[in-house]
DNA sequence: ATGACGTCCTGCCTGC
DNA sequence: TGCAGGCAGGACGTCA
């Protein structure tokens, strides 16, 4: 699923490919994943509009258009970004074709639960509210322990859950929240209230290590995800807990554990994490 | 405000 | 082999 380093990846790939170009048609196949405006309105805006910069925020792909209007991809968990030829087909899976000048840039979605939003710099789409309100990314010098102390504190939530809330780590999912949280040897049920600050120190280094990571990696393969060319992240190879439930842990040898928090499927080493 | 939980959606895996 | 049912999971809505 793309999380922070998977769409860090897409960008910087995207980025040389479609920056430049101008948007010569838009295809919707599933109205669906149009967010924002309503389907008609959205092809009618960008339509024409030149591609002026690619950017990320959290897991959000930013396409910067002229007239402040920035195009806005949330691949939730299957959602994948493909540049191809002007003379190929779309894809299974293509659920929005942006045609450009010298190639057609895909929006595949499976699962049908990615969106795209167009917005202007004036206005805040309630549909989009998430994407106002977010908090630090893990690879902003901005996110210290401190800043993690003071998000978490008086939170009696598990610190799992916390992890994923994208007001306090912009960017996080579950399989670099499960990292995160072994590399810190902290057991994923603890309540957030209750982590010492010597924790809170060895989480605030793991998280900001897995993901930049996970970027030098071009991301984590394992269910959807693959980068614009359709070739696939590295970092599934280094990772510890996630998907390896029932695998012996690769410091101490115990069996990772599998348990549910906050309905998210959660692996963690019960020897190594307290 | 917080935390728990249901909902969206569909491909894929499991079990019969 | 084929089909039904369950599962995955990010963000958001609802409820207590």
């Amino acid at each position: 699923m793309p999380e922070l380093p998977e769409v860090e990846t897409i960008t910087r790939e995207l980025r040389p490919k479609i920056r430049g170009r101008m948007i010569t048609d838009c295809v919707i196949i599933r109205q669906d994943v149009i967010a924002h405006p309503k389907p008609a309105q959205f092809c009618k805006a960008i339509v024409g509009e030149k591609i002026i910069n690619v950017s990320r925020k959290a897991k959000y792909l930013i396409l910067e258009l002229g007239n402040k209007k920035r195009l806005v991809f949330h691949l939730r968990l299957s959602g994948t970004i493909a540049v191809i030829p002007l003379d190929l087909e779309p894809q299974k899976f293509s659920r929005l074709v942006l045609v450009l000048n010298d190639c057609q840039l895909l929006f595949n979605e499976p699962r049908v639960l990615g969106r795209v939003y167009l917005i202007s710099s004036k206005e805040r789409p309630p549909i989009l509210k998430g994407f106002y309100k977010l908090g630090c990314e893990p690879i902003s010098d901005d996110f210290t322990t401190d800043y993690l102390k003071a998000r978490l504190k008086n939170r009696k939530a598990r610190i799992k859950s916390l992890l994923l809330d994208q007001n306090i780590c912009a960017g996080m999912g579950n399989i670099y929240s499960d990292e995160a949280l072994f590399r810190a040897g902290i057991r994923p049920l603890r309540r957030a209230n209750r982590i010492t600050n010597k924790e809170l120190e060895k989480l605030t280094k793991a998280l900001r290590d897995v993901i930049a990571e996970g970027i030098s990696n071009f991301g984590t393969s394992v269910s959807d995800y693959t980068r614009t060319d359709g070739k696939n992240g590295n970092f599934q190879n280094f990772l510890c807990v996630y998907g390896r439930e029932g695998e012996p842990c690769k410091k101490c040898g115990t069996k990772i554990a599998l348990k549910k928090i906050g309905n998210r499927g959660t692996r963690y080493c019960p020897k190594c994490q307290h």
